[in-house]
DNA sequence: GTCAGTGCAAAGCTTTTGCAGAGGC
DNA sequence: GCCTCTGCAAAAGCTTTGCACTGAC
């Protein structure tokens, strides 16, 4: 799987640039993680990188589908990988963590708003909120 | 139930003010409403009324439980009271409509994060993207 | 009369945009 | 060499804050 998405971004005229590459690079390292923070990373070995082409390349790469984004909050977006296996966030009010489970919880519910509603539902979008065991 | 929480209010060391009781209203009349909406409806009334305010109050209402706030995507959040039925929110990415649906269609999936991880679900406050029947 | 609440203006934070120069192809 | 991409700076959108005056109690 190396680098295939370069001829991808080629097919589409798009080019292939070294912030681009650090930012996916970023994002497949860090998981979860806000603009802002992806960006603080990128800089680490690109020191000159702006905030506003770290946004730019998101975009485009979730455009691509190799990232999505989900709201965990109030604040930014976090983005991860669209590879990474499918999973549903859960957010705790109470002290803030952010669990990740597996989507077949979430199966019933899909298959509901599917069949009564003919909605299709983002399951990687899908964020719970709540209490965890340890706020309650 | 007429004006229960002035009372609420009053107990709390807090005051009603015209400004309080129109943002509770235009959140009653309105459902789902952005602080701008609200304070544009507020403003039909009394022409001087902030935004700063609407901010301060439905940080107010929202502590004193009467009404709750959902994100239904990237920009402002929508307010609607608490009192009404808990229902989850469909948004659907390709026209933007947002749907209410019946809380039992995530029953199965909250009893699942109680039981498996003692997760409790705030039901009010998930919102599923996707793309409705429409926009497939 | 007291002190919480308000309006106003300014600032804060995140995200977007316009533009000239840099660099991938 | 062409044209996309980038950095910079400014603007835009949403929300918060400081402060002096107003008004609920």
């Amino acid at each position: 799987m190396v680098e295939t998405w370069h001829e991808e971004l080629r097919a589409r005229g798009y080019r292939v640039t070294p912030q681009r590459q650090l930012v996916l690079e970023a994002v497949t390292e860090m998981g979860h993680a806000t603009p802002e923070e992806i960006c603080s990373r990128v800089q680490e070995t690109a020191r000159g990188v702006n905030i506003s082409t770290v946004y730019r390349t998101l975009e485009l790469l979730e455009e691509l589908g190799l990232v999505t984004h989900t709201h965990l909050g109030h604040g930014a977006p976090t983005y991860h990988l669209a590879s990474e296996a499918d999973h549903v966030h859960l957010v705790c009010r109470g002290c803030g963590e952010v669990t990740e489970v597996a989507p077949d919880l979430v199966h019933g519910l899909v298959s509901a708003l599917n069949e009564q509603l003919g909605f299709v539902t983002d399951v990687r979008h899908l964020t719970v909120f709540g209490r965890c065991r340890g706020c309650r």
